[in-house]
DNA sequence: CCGGATCTGGAACGAATGGTCCACATCCTC
DNA sequence: GAGGATGTGGACCATTCGTTCCAGATCCGG
């Protein structure tokens, strides 16, 4: 009953999220969200009540949409090691000069400049990296197994220090590092992985 | 000729870098900066221009400061190694859950949050990266000539990596990796570095 | 001790912010 | 096709933002 909806909710979302990733959360103001997904300011606030409510929606959709893709897709690479090669390789090459920013980006963001201010960010943060971490030891335990990676090592350990990398390379990338540097530091990682 | 400033300048950035470092650029309004600073507006206009010429004179304070006193610092251990090794548990403790914000992350958040967005903290970013990548690079060097670190290891890829994982320490700990998650990727990172 | 330069607190500014509201458009149900 | 529920655009709100300004306090040199 009554009218539907003339929007995709997950449009909408992957446009505000896209805004958010590109200029943060503070910076991102109202107009520029309204102006991102082309919805007007009330239907704004009816859908999510508030622009802190539709950053945490936001968030939401990029760790169900990202993180189930990078599983699936890692899942599909013919060995574990490839896998993170390919992805190592892509997170260095958003530390290209005029690489546009990936959604990625968000969640460092959201890490780096929200975490600290909002529980719910913070919650969120926490969430995402402990998936990250998952899927990273699971693919380094495949890869222990197609005897890319020392059985004797310790795939827990080998996951953070991936993750630690990931990191590292998004916050190196917005400090400037360049893509050389960048697919070097993804290079050594993935030497000290497999030896 | 004239009444003389009441206040100290290097106190003064010291106490908006701790501000800017705690709530990042945009969340700290300039309200917050007179609370944290003790001047008033008009003082801190006077001497600084504007809200962000404050951030960048804090930027510039903590760079030639904190890089300062690093290199000093590692310098001064008896081994290149201990030196890295205390300094990199030094972040990693900056992870633990009640601890205060320190003002290393200033440089993160400056990278994150503002470097995307504006050109003179993008270049602070950059500069304070190449001097990091210098100050590790020296230190490694060091290192193989005592023996810790492989002679036939490449100083500047190791320096590269070490950079990496204060970077990616400094983002896990805004992301809630935990004490021990951060203090394992630091002593991963050192058992790479001498093997 | 005075003249003048400088600093300082606080009031005031316009602009922009996040958020609300309502008249009207839309579209489903019966 | 009428009734009613829901969505939408845009005007509007109070607040806060960064910034400016000035009257008065302060302290230097002579």
């Amino acid at each position: 009953m009554g009218r539907p909806l003339s929007y995709d909710r997950g449009d909408v979302l992957d446009r505000a999220l896209a805004a958010f990733g590109a200029t943060g959360y503070e910076a991102t103001s109202l107009q520029d969200l309204v102006d991102a997904t082309g919805l007007s300011r009330s239907s704004l606030y009816a859908a999510f009540g508030s622009k802190h409510g539709l950053y945490l929606a936001a968030l939401d959709r990029y760790r169900e949409r990202g993180h189930a893709e990078l599983a699936r897709r890692l899942d599909a690479a013919p060995r574990a090691l490839d896998g993170l090669r390919a992805y190592l390789a892509e997170v260095a090459a958003d530390a290209d000069d005029g690489a546009p920013p990936s959604p990625g980006c968000l969640l460092t963001n959201a890490a780096v400049e929200v975490a600290s201010r909002d529980a719910d960010t913070a919650r969120r943060a926490r969430t995402a990296l402990d998936a990250l971490l998952d899927i990273f030891q699971r693919q380094v335990e495949r890869a222990q197994r197609e005897g890319d990676v020392p059985a004797e090592a310790e795939a827990s350990r080998l996951a953070r220090s991936l993750v630690a990398t990931v990191y590292g390379l998004r916050a190196l990338a917005k400090a400037g590092v360049g893509r050389e540097g960048a697919e070097d530091i993804a290079r050594l990682e993935l030497e000290r992985l497999t030896r």
